[in-house]
DNA sequence: TAAAAATACTCCATAGGTATTTTAT
DNA sequence: ATAAAATACCTATGGAGTATTTTTA
């Protein structure tokens, strides 16, 4: 048998004061009570650790070498107990945090940089994929944050970062390169390139939406599943596509981003509701101020 | 409140086996007794530490944070018993030497050396002083062992180590010089020195008999409190003494010791019995058997 | 439905309280 | 005679057991 911490807590008190009579009074129990307590600590080791006498009690030798070592094991305890109390504060731990490919390019520095300023002692580790495994991963706990575009699908939480205008994207010289603003029916006879719809169902229903809205339906000439590919495609003029303003950073040449009257995108960061690890609400509070104070899209 | 040991060590066995019906059988507890425990414990903590479901019981973020803390703390407990293993063995402490001044020269470094090799973790203070400091400190409890000649006082435990000739130191030249064995009644005509009777009364009492039953009564001309004090007043003529022919090692010019017919003097350990210092009986083990095994006056 | 954990209850071991005795100065 | 600890006895909290229910794959 082994003691408790409890009674390693009175034996160090007992030592402290070299009194049962002071240290019951210190520990709000009774003298007798911490007497027998020291009586059934001391039988549970095998040893007398406290020589009494009618003016008190000293320790043995036993007694005096143990005591530091039942101190170290109140103080390892109380250090756990810290350790424990940051956890719950969400200062320590590890989050992962998963980003859209064409999000992580201006969102991801200033993101992390701001946690790890904040919250040092947390671990993160990040990573940028498609909006599928990123969807994908946030269900199954493999990222417990996600910076991606909605809309996802439900049973997620999400909050809006970024609100920034959506573009038609045209190849240099196009006939509508040249204008301030564009309609998206301005571009119902375009040929267009896209990404594919299994790519992201949710993203090609607002689409469809989108254009019914705009009273036509696009002829798609090719697809390609990156933004990068898109924007390749456009410069090489095979056709047009539409875009948050924020991709320009992805290609700056052979390309015309036109913002489209109205038509705005949102980013936003999005967790799972049954993820209860305590930094996320810190690290979503890090990430929203940051979100509202600066142009996170100018980053990129 | 805080947890005692028992509840961190039901967490450890439910998150290594991720299942409270193994844990529980393994701890030789009731699987529903394990249940609560760790609710209560939870609760104590503030913080769920597993997460339940059909198939076990997985650690959630705080808890496996909080698992290598829990385990720290054990093990700083198992590693507190140990130490005070070895203190109720006697491995570990301190033990307070003393030497009478005309033995710890010849008894001391064999004394140290051996303990030491032998216990390397006991630690030993020595001192070496006269007779009465000595005794007195071993009744305060200054000293746990010393190292002197009988008789001392009553109420302490001695157990013998040297026994050695007492001669007669005479100067160079004596006239009983020569001899190759005298007798005390020899020495009766002869002027004393010796120490002053308040140096240890019980040696003096010792001293009074033994000349008595040699017939005669020292005619003592001068006194002086330490061996070498009589050494130096014999080898100055002033008159003649008796000592452990031991005692030579202090003094080889100038004075001749004759061995006395019959005349024995012991060297002797002594400690309190009320001393419950575990390490004394494995030091006198060691220092009995350092005796028996070599001529410990040689050293000198 | 089956396997695991949670809940409800019961029991009893023991921590803690009160009264008193013992012990050493 | 006093001050401290030990002892004896009582109470009640809570740890552990048994029976049962709930939950989820």
């Amino acid at each position: 048998m082994t003691p408790e911490l409890r009674q390693l807590r009175y034996f160090v008190a007992v030592a402290e004061d070299a009194s049962f009579t002071k240290a019951a009074r210190r520990l709000h129990i009774a003298q007798q009570s911490l007497s027998q307590q020291i009586t059934v600590l001391e039988r549970l080791l095998g040893a007398k650790l406290l020589q009494r006498d009618t003016r008190g009690a000293r320790l043995t030798e036993v007694g005096s070498l143990f005591l530091p070592e039942a101190r170290a094991v109140l103080a390892r305890n109380d250090e756990a107990l810290s350790v424990l109390s940051r956890a719950v504060r969400g200062e320590i731990g590890t989050l992962h945090l998963g980003f859209l490919t064409t999000t992580a390019n201006y969102l991801l520095p200033p993101v992390v940089r701001a946690v790890r300023e904040r919250l040092p002692d947390l671990t993160l580790t990040t990573d940028d994929t498609q909006i599928a495994p990123l969807v994908d991963g946030l269900g199954s706990g493999r990222y417990d944050l996600v910076f991606t575009r909605p809309p996802l699908v439900d049973g997620f939480e999400t909050r809006t970062l970024i609100t920034e205008d959506v573009c038609a994207v045209l190849p240099e010289g196009h006939r509508l390169a040249a204008a301030n603003e564009l309609k998206l029916a301005d571009l119902a006879d375009e040929p267009w390139v896209l990404t594919p719809r299994s790519s992201w169902e949710p993203w090609h229903r607002r689409y469809d939406r989108e254009f019914e809205a705009a009273g036509f339906t696009p002829r798609i000439v090719q697809r390609a599943a990156t933004v990068q590919g898109l924007l390749g495609l456009v410069a090489a003029g095979v056709g047009v596509t539409r875009l948050a303003r924020s991709s320009h950073s992805l290609r700056r040449s052979g390309v015309v981003f036109v913002p489209l009257a109205g038509d705005t995108a949102r980013t936003v960061v999005a967790w799972s509701p049954e993820n209860d690890k305590p930094a996320l609400p810190g690290v979503l509070e890090i990430v929203t101020e940051l979100a509202a104070g600066t142009d996170l899209t100018e980053a990129g």
